[in-house]
DNA sequence: TTTAATATATACGATAATCGTACGTTAAAT
DNA sequence: ATTTAACGTACGATTATCGTATATATTAAA
């Protein structure tokens, strides 16, 4: 059956997103999916119909995963500025993994089939957090140096880094990315003490 | 002849590095190229031997122009500020010249052809500026915990903030905007001293 | 103007990649 | 032992790609 937990189908979905999201939806095959899984093609269109549908099931497990991992941060009793992190590092850690290269696509690409689902995503994750954070703010439970206006707007554009080549292309891993911006984020570019340019 | 100033040899050159950084030096071929930039296969044969000799000649061309901009910015008798300035909007504008996917692709591919030469060249440019900055940071004129090469892509970022009316609308002054983004660049969200979060 | 040289386009054969499937094989469940 | 699910091999059909041989147009020289 369509047995969902197969290390197959598995070993499918793990290159066949490793490869997408690196090539585009266009410049993959399935017999490069199938090769670099380790997996024949008869195994391939067991799972799926074709490459169409596979990135279709690709796309939608990963923001189910996105969605639960909200959840849990929502759900979670972390102290507030814990959970801010964590949303901005899902945030990151996921807009890198949509992929700056799908982004580009989907956007490229108005028609595209999946690019309303994604948006709707998209908006849903951002909206949850700046809402949160606003009501925070505003109930002066979150103190800042910076304008709550100001710091809004930089978590907004912040977003825009993570799907970024110029930005994103420097790290070699997604969590070091976004342990590097909260660190911006929070602390600035200069440690606190004596500054001095020139 | 190999006349270098060729209508379709630039063409080919423009459009074999459009497609060379966005898709990767193996994912694309001649046809495409010479397909995209309206130009038959025979000229594309007539400039170069085949792909490789053309993304040759392409990086070739790329890291001089580079490199004569460098120059031209040593040799100004610009003040430091400004120089760094310069290197700044090099580095961002073009300079992830190379590309992020390039770059990708040399790192992974060890033997690469023109990997010690790209190398050097990145050297060359980011070195310059980032040298200049770590002395001042090891010197303790600057003191920062943020890697020096997100510094440059968030100040470049900044400058678009500046354009955007959404950002600036808020402000009465251009002074109080620039102090809020000096003093969330240098500190961050937190300010040193007393911060509560809850 | 005629002629030679050069630039560009078309057509081609050879090779390789890709798709989706028919069929055979293993391994486990009944 | 027999059925059934999972998986691999081999296949035909189609398409892409390479590099070149040949044909045409354009330009420069005589």
């Amino acid at each position: 059956m369509e047995n969902r937990s197969s290390k197959k189908r598995s070993a499918i979905v793990e290159t066949g997103w490793r490869l997408l999201s690196y090539h585009g939806t266009e410049r993959i095959s399935v017999e490069e999916i199938c090769r670099e899984a380790g997996v024949s093609k008869m195994t391939f269109y067991k799972y799926f119909a074709n490459k169409q549908a596979m990135i279709g099931a690709i796309l939608k497990d990963l923001l189910q995963t996105m969605d639960a991992r909200i959840d849990a941060i929502r759900k979670s009793d972390l102290p507030y500025q814990e959970k801010i992190k964590a949303f901005i590092r899902l945030k990151m850690e996921q807009a890198a993994p949509l992929g700056w290269r799908l982004h580009k696509e989907f956007r490229e690409c108005p028609g595209h089939k999946w690019l309303d689902e994604i948006k709707a995503w998209n908006d849903k994750v951002i909206r949850g957090f700046l809402d949160d954070v606003k009501e925070k703010i505003a109930a002066g439970e979150i103190r800042t140096n910076v304008n709550p206006e100001t710091f809004l707007y930089i978590v907004e554009r912040m977003t825009d880094w993570a799907a970024d080549e110029r930005f994103v292309g420097r790290y070699v891993t997604v969590e070091a990315m976004a342990s590097e911006v909260l660190n911006f984020l929070f602390y600035g570019f200069l440690g606190q003490g004596a500054v001095k340019w020139l």
